[in-house]
DNA sequence: TCATCTTGATAAATTATTTTGATGCAAATA
DNA sequence: TATTTGCATCAAAATAATTTATCAAGATGA
């Protein structure tokens, strides 16, 4: 068994046809059928069914797949080991952000990354904070921005910035005519948060403890936008929080019913994360300085004093 | 890079000699002075220092030795998967067990085991609860046996059998003339319990909540083993809880000082526990009922009413 | 139904890689 | 200085991977 043909064993299984899966690995039909064919010879079972149209993956076969993707995976690292040791920057990288950090964040770094390191193969998804953690863990992120602390074992935090909550409060609400609001003021709304696995929400309950929507849980809402949100408390269901990021590009309309905290404002802390072995640690440290730089300017004239709750 | 480059690394890692590494890889030594060499040339680094004696690690080196024994681990696997699509019982088997289970429970199936499976290369290793679960994960052990419920993601619990505990009472405590205990009785007691880690002292703090022990932890003893636990007993420090197995290898002297509970008896919950993907469940599925067949003997008479705490 | 197309298997030739036995060379040892 | 130890080097031999050309089976479609 070697590593060439378990990448072969990928390919045909991810095109399900042996003349294009050459193509892919840049040699001829036979080569594919001759490697994968010695293959199942060594370990005498079949992981292609032929037979079938499209060809298809027996029981076995799938197994194989899914760990060939494993071996493969791993076997990439090595790579990565040598470019660390070199001090490259460049090749793929992976960073995984949280939803309700995407939008506001990653504007304000991309362009300036990629042109400052235009070897890099920025590979940017959206992720929840457990799924980061899943993929830092297994290789298939090699970093991240999410709200922190976490205190995962095997994962590095440096923080980036502390981003400040500020309250939106609907023109009904009986806190609407004040100038700046207190976490304690909010005790008697229901706070509507983004639903659960949007750590977002983590990031607020723990301020708010005698919230009556987590006493009693009046309703629940599991909305997936801050644009619901605002809505809904339009609607008169209740006071949202916002990031500070996110609130500079509502509309007028909803500006006017943006209202500070006083201090100590509740804020999130906001994190590069990553593996414990600093594989792309050259890169990840590019990235963070360029985030540092380009949100400096945005959010450093806040004074946030920090009530930084343990998430999760 | 292939998988036979990184095998032949790890030789010379290992042994510090590339002679002696290339008898062990069943090759001579210029076949693993060249394929170490193309891998340093494809890679474009060094892995090994030379000029020291005996060979040592470059920096890099170490890292390219712990990602390869990961990549070959991870192609070790591909064999597990081929096994258990045949029904192979055999080949390396790798078993964790916790200190406390270790010497009562290995000797009454180990024998039994190895006659019945003689194909089977199994590896005992003793773990703590925290380490099996690690290995689990990692496929450094194929399954273990240990204290549950644990509740761990990807992990399988088959319970095995319930271990009644028994009180170990010194003459000069109160309880010692009654014939049985109530876990209540116990309130004022000292319980002498083994060190955390060793997760049996998970088993039974939740049982008796209110004991002094844990309200204000008159003295905290981190003890290795049973036979500590029951001499600091007999000082008169407390009393201490054993499991029922343990309790057979007592002195008569020692014996004196048991007391069972009544019931409903507490009880510790012991489980064979093995990785979701359920690689060698052929094998799993042996052992199982070779446990089940000799235990059954030994603690199926105790009427075991179950207190199981949830465990960790 | 019959020609045609698609697609994987096979064969033979070619090319590349791996392994080996013989030997060299440097450093340690005695 | 002679000897041993241990890795590197080299060229020949053995093995293995890849390719080109071709085939065969099944699908497609007129």
């Amino acid at each position: 068994m070697t590593i060439t043909q378990l990448h072969y064993v990928l390919a045909v299984a991810e095109h399900k046809n042996f003349t294009l899966a050459a193509e892919k690995c840049f040699v001829t039909q036979p080569t594919l059928s001759m490697q994968i064919q010695k293959l199942e010879e060594e370990l005498d079972i079949i992981i292609f069914d032929r037979s079938k149209k499209p060809i298809s993956l027996t029981e076995v076969g799938e197994k194989i797949v899914t760990q060939a993707k494993n071996i493969v995976n791993e076997a990439g690292r090595i790579k990565d080991i040598v470019d660390q040791q070199k001090g490259y920057i460049g090749g793929e990288f992976k960073v995984g952000i949280i939803p309700t950090i995407m939008p506001t964040l990653l504007p304000m770094f991309l362009n300036n990354f990629i042109h400052k390191y235009p070897k890099v193969n920025l590979i940017i998804e959206e992720n929840t904070t457990e799924e980061i953690i899943t993929k830092l863990k297994n290789g298939h992120l090699d970093c991240a921005i999410a709200a922190t602390p976490l205190e995962e074992e095997n994962i590095k935090e440096i923080v980036l910035y502390y981003e400040p909550f500020v309250a939106y409060i609907p023109e009904n609400n009986i806190n609407y005519s004040k100038k700046e609001i207190d976490i304690n003021d909010l005790d008697n709304d229901n706070i509507l948060l983004l639903q659960d696995g949007h750590c977002f929400r983590n990031g607020i309950l723990n301020l708010c403890k005698n919230n009556k929507f987590l006493e009693d849980g009046g309703f629940h809402l599991e909305s997936g936008s801050f644009e619901t949100l605002i809505k809904l408390a339009d609607e008169g269901l209740g006071v949202t929080l916002l990031p500070y990021l996110h609130t500079l590009d509502l509309n007028e309309n909803n500006k006017a019913k943006l209202r500070n905290f006083v201090d100590p404002k509740p804020a999130r802390e906001v994190s590069l994360i990553y593996p414990k072995n600093e594989l792309k640690i050259h890169i990840i440290e590019a990235l963070r300085n360029t985030i540092s730089g380009v949100v400096r300017g945005a959010i450093a004239f806040q004074n946030v004093e920090i009530i930084s709750p343990k998430l999760k």
